[in-house]
DNA sequence: GGTATCGGATACGCATCGGTATCGAGGAGT
DNA sequence: ACTCCTCGATACCGATGCGTATCCGATACC
């Protein structure tokens, strides 16, 4: 057999999705051409198709490549935190830092999930996932501080990750439209409220 | 002169930017078609053509047309009310309503804005004077109200979008995902502070 | 070292798209 | 009624894109 013993091909395929992840994100899913992203990769695009069946099947595993790498990066800055404003702090280095590619990524992922159902199933469920594990972490912390708060963890992870990507939307195209304080100060309004 | 007197001409420019609002939502901006535009107006390509220079152009056209209605419409939903949690209903219904259409051309905007700047100066404007007009909204009613708040109306606008957004793109995918409550109590916790 | 096989490169087919040149119908002006 | 002109329709071009068929060099195996 000659199977094994060819580390080759997955560094290929690597390659390529780490490829397909920049040029996707600068000019979106359409405007993107298979031919680019090979080029990206330096290779052709016989190494896209002899790795991916397809257009749609090099964006799906690349989303799902996108989800499991972010839900660990999370889940491992999460993991050595206690606090809210820390944990926070973690959760947006990976989520709500105004990083142009991330979020465009992301958004090409969103819109495709709208309009497809089949991308809508996949894109879901990394979506609960990751509120799962961001969830956990809040629980934990509204187990441990004795903050007086009206808020369950489900609700408040939901309005974070919301208020991150809405505030992320809000600066990336206009800089400075968003005080630095802003979503500090919100968290602190809903759980550190005065008894 | 055969200039005036003929009505024709902006019926079609307007039923081509309607056709273009619902098939960019639908399609996006790279993967709809100036042949499907023209179609689902009713015309061909030819009729486009003539009353935009490009697909640039009209896409321009069209943010351009949406901003100034988005506007007008916050401004006359929100003349009408007094009370924060009634302006944030009415924004809402402009806003953030989980109208997948709507978000769809919104972001497709945004992400021209991010990419390319000559888009992101006018999306940037048109974004800033909504902000404005909600701001002169919230700025009354905290003026009108006395309630306990450490909010200016700057910031609070910009929460308040933020999370109309945020909340959108989390539950425009996976309807459920955000309980109808979460909007007013972050409201509630933000301006109904006890004393 | 010879041979089979794997996998990326090359070349191409077919469809589509943005944009243009041209045509022709129909309303406006006289 | 005749003519002119506007503007949408039609036909077309060059470019580009997805997907495929085929080629060929390198690697694994004997």
């Amino acid at each position: 057999m000659t199977v094994r013993t060819r580390p080759r091909r997955e560094q290929v395929r690597a390659r390529v999705l780490e490829a397909a992840r920049e040029v996707f994100a600068e000019r979106g899913f359409a405007g993107a051409s298979t031919d680019l992203v090979a080029a990206a990769a330096g290779f052709t695009k016989g190494a896209v198709y002899s790795n991916f069946g397809s257009k749609d099947e090099l964006f799906l595993a690349l989303m799902a490549a996108e989800a499991t790498a972010r839900v660990a990066a999370v889940e491992r800055a999460l993991a050595a935190t206690t606090d809210l404003p820390g944990a926070l702090a973690a959760v947006g280095v990976q989520l709500s830092r105004p990083d142009a590619a991330w979020q465009l990524l992301y958004l090409e992922f969103w819109q495709r999930a709208v309009r497809d159902p089949a991308v809508r199933t996949a894109f879901t469920a990394s979506r609960r996932e990751l509120r799962g594990r961001v969830a956990a972490v809040v629980e934990r912390f509204l187990a441990e501080h004795p903050v007086q708060t009206g808020w369950d963890a489900g609700r408040l992870t939901v309005v974070i990750l919301a208020l991150t990507h809405g505030l992320a939307l809000e600066s990336l195209p206009d800089p400075g439209a968003v005080p630095d304080d802003v979503m500090p100060r919100v968290l602190a309004d809903l759980v550190d409220r005065a008894p």
